[in-house]
DNA sequence: CTAGAATGGTCAACGTGGTTGTCGAAAAAA
DNA sequence: TTTTTTCGACAACCACGTTGACCATTCTAG
C-alpha cells in the first residue's frame, strides 16, 4: 500500500504481526469454545502429537527441544486434560503421549479456525495476492517452514 | 510454487518461518560481530529506548508488558553494557533508563543487517514480488504491524 | 549369551522472562 | 494542605527452557 522504500527492519515486524495477529484470533476462538488455557506452545505441541502418539524424545525431537522441557510440556497438557500418558507394552522404557479426546477436539477446532481465519485474509487481499503470498513465503523459507522447532519462541 | 490448494495452518507457519530465519540470522551475525549475548528480546527493548532513552514504566507501555517485567529487562541489559539508567534531575522518582555506546552500536548495526537481509530475500524474489508482499501483509495487519508489543514472544 | 552402548523417562538445580501484589518516595491534582 | 497518581523496587510465584545425573530397559557386538 506504499510506493515508498521499505525498510529491512519492517519485513520481520510485518511476518512476525501477521502471524501474532492469526494465533492471537486463534487463541481467542479457542478460549471462546471451551480452550481458554491453551497456549500457543501447546497447539504446536498437540499438533506434533499428532493421531498416532508419540513419545515424550520424540516429541522433544520434532519441537527442538529436550527431552526434559517435552516432558515438561506433556506434564502440562496431561494436567489440561489433553494429553494421556499410556505405558507401551512392546518397550518398557517407553510411555506413549497421546491425544484424550479433548485434546482432538482442540486440534480440529484449531484446523477449522485456521481455515476461517485464512479465508478472512482471502476476503481482504483477493485469493490472488493471498497465494502469492504464501508462494513468496514459500520460496524464500523452503520447506523448513514445516518444522515445528520453535523452541522458546512462544509465551502467552 | 504450488498451484495446490493450501490448508489454513500453514498461513502462519510460513509467516514464522520468515519471522525466524530473519531473526535468527541478525542474531547469527550479531555473534560474529561482538554481540553473542544478545536475545531477539533484546533487540525489540533497545530499539523501544530508542536514542532518547525512556523510563522503565514507559518502556513496559511500549512493550506491552509490566513495569517490572520492563524493569527486569533493564536489569539483564544493563548487566550486559547495552544500558544504563541514570537518574532524572527533574523527577527524583523517575530513571532514565539509555542507550550505552555498546547499545546504540547495537541497533545501529542491526539495521545494517535487516538491510542485507532484505536484500537478499530481494535476490530470491525479485523487488517486484518482494514489495508485493510487504504490502500485502501491511492490508492484513495495517498499522499495529509496528508496534513493539511482542510480550512473552521471545525466546533464545 | 553376556557385557557394553544407546535409549527413554525422571529428578534436581538453575536461568530467563513473565505475572501480581505491596510498598515508600516523589510529584500532581484537588 | 491533603489526597491521588506515578515511579521504582522487592518478593513470591509461574511457565518454559537448559544441563547434568541417574536408573531401567533394550539393542548390539563380541
Amino acid at each position: 500500500m506504499a510506493d515508498r522504500e521499505r525498510w529491512g527492519f519492517e519485513l520481520p515486524l510485518l511476518l512476525f504481526a501477521g502471524f501474532r495477529s492469526l494465533i492471537d484470533q486463534l487463541h481467542a476462538e479457542l478460549a471462546d469454545h471451551g480452550h481458554p488455557e491453551l497456549r500457543p506452545v501447546h497447539g504446536f505441541a498437540m499438533q506434533a502429537v499428532g493421531r498416532d502418539g508419540v513419545t515424550a524424545s520424540e516429541l522433544g525431537r520434532r519441537l527442538g527441544v529436550s527431552k526434559q522441557a517435552a516432558g515438561k510440556t506433556v506434564d502440562r497438557l496431561a494436567a489440561l486434560g489433553y494429553a494421556e500418558r499410556v505405558s507401551d507394552p512392546a518397550d518398557a522404557r517407553r510411555k506413549l503421549v497421546r491425544l484424550t479426546p479433548r485434546g482432538q477436539d482442540a486440534l480440529v477446532l484449531s484446523g477449522a479456525v485456521f481455515e476461517e481465519l485464512r479465508g478472512r485474509w482471502a476476503d481482504r487481499l483477493g485469493q490472488e495476492r493471498l497465494t502469492e503470498l504464501e508462494d513468496a513465503l514459500e520460496t524464500v523459507v523452503g520447506p523448513a517452514a514445516f518444522g515445528l522447532d520453535a523452541a522458546g519462541w512462544f509465551g502467552d
